[in-house]
DNA sequence: GTCTATACGTTGATAGAC
DNA sequence: GTCTATCAACGTATAGAC
């Protein structure tokens, strides 16, 4: 059973977590500082490294949370078999995520852009793995006629990127949706928009 | 006629901004330091901020050109009037910019996904008139039969993700390459698959 | 125009009282 | 476990000699 100590640390940690996430993914990880996440978690800073020794370990296990949610995400490709509706869930889980956890998206760009120091051994071996898999389902629906002959890898980098856009993007978007964030509803619209053009892509789509 | 002092002054602030775009694109605005800067230029710290009195305003130097860049670049859209002649150009220029100056795309995505807060006066005016401008265009050429009804918006969205996404993400896609970036050769590929697909999705692929 | 030395602010991290 | 006070390191920017 717990004791209030823990609960209390458990507690500390997540909010920490939290106001990371949001910090480093508008300012960086160089640009974010370790007073303005203490801030935002509410407490001060002194505490931050008695949860945290170091900014660098913060942000290496704030990013070992957003790549297994990754992981778990991608399970949306499997649950099916037909091409159709496998894609379909995919692409919506996909933009859910980034409707729901755009700051998480955000901090995976920054990282990659900037060369992926910290994220390089997981890329190499999970994300590979997981890509090449879905590459030979891919493959095996092509084979089977079941979809339009295409490189599989290429269809994967522009369902990764498109739907990724919707999250780093968002302020741009905004912008260029006359200021507005998406509402809801908007935002279902240019999800349905998004699967209906992938779906036509690979040759799938009813119309 | 130029003297010897302004063919150096021109040299030295040239020299400089190169510099500056590779070293903002790989650490970001804070990561990046003036120092860095300079020496990648091969010059003093205290020459750099002879030619740019801040690091702040070398930044906006250097966007300001790449956003002149964009909108050259945006001009391969306009050059033919048939759809798939035009978007085909048009994402084989974006493929190739992302291809020759992949800094400079991924410094726009760095400022994009930190808010924006230098060029969102850029994106509210510039960037959303031509957009919409090439929004009537595509709905033109729906509208006389010769794509299919879509969102005009979401396709544009996705041209600009999956182009962007080759320079940007460039170092994850070399580790799923098989550690190796792409040769001149595999991007000339890429470039026919992106093109393909969305051609694809708009309805104007020959097979 | 160039460059060395330096002033000054910011920030990550800790000491030590509670 | 919490928090105030403090320090050392770093980074922007400039002064001033050449």
């Amino acid at each position: 059973m717990k004791d209030q100590k823990e609960l209390t640390r458990e507690h500390n940690i997540k909010n920490i977590l939290a106001a990371a996430e949001v910090v480093f993914a508008n300012f960086g990880f160089k640009g974010a500082t370790t007073e303005q996440i203490a801030k935002q978690a509410g407490l001060p800073k002194a505490n931050l490294h008695y949860y945290f020794k170091t900014k660098s370990l913060l942000y290496r296990e704030l990013l070992e949370g957003i790549l297994d949610e990754w992981m778990e995400e991608a399970e949306a490709f499997d649950d099916y078999e037909e091409p159709k509706i496998a894609l379909t869930h995919y692409i919506q889980a996909k933009m859910q995520f980034s409707r729901m956890r755009p700051d998480a998206s955000k901090i995976w760009a920054n990282e990659v852009i900037q060369g992926a120091g910290v994220v390089s051994e997981f890329l190499e071996t999970t994300l590979k793995s997981w890509l090449e898999n879905r590459v030979t389902v891919i493959n095996g629906w092509i084979s089977h006629g079941k979809m339009s002959p295409l490189d599989a890898h290429a269809l994967m980098y522009m369902i990764w990127s498109i739907t990724q856009h919707y999250a780093d993007f968002e302020r741009q978007l905004a912008i260029l949706n006359n200021g507005k964030s998406f509402s809801d509803e908007e935002y279902q619209q240019k999800t349905d928009q998004v699967v209906q053009l992938i779906l036509r892509a690979v040759g799938l789509a009813d119309k």
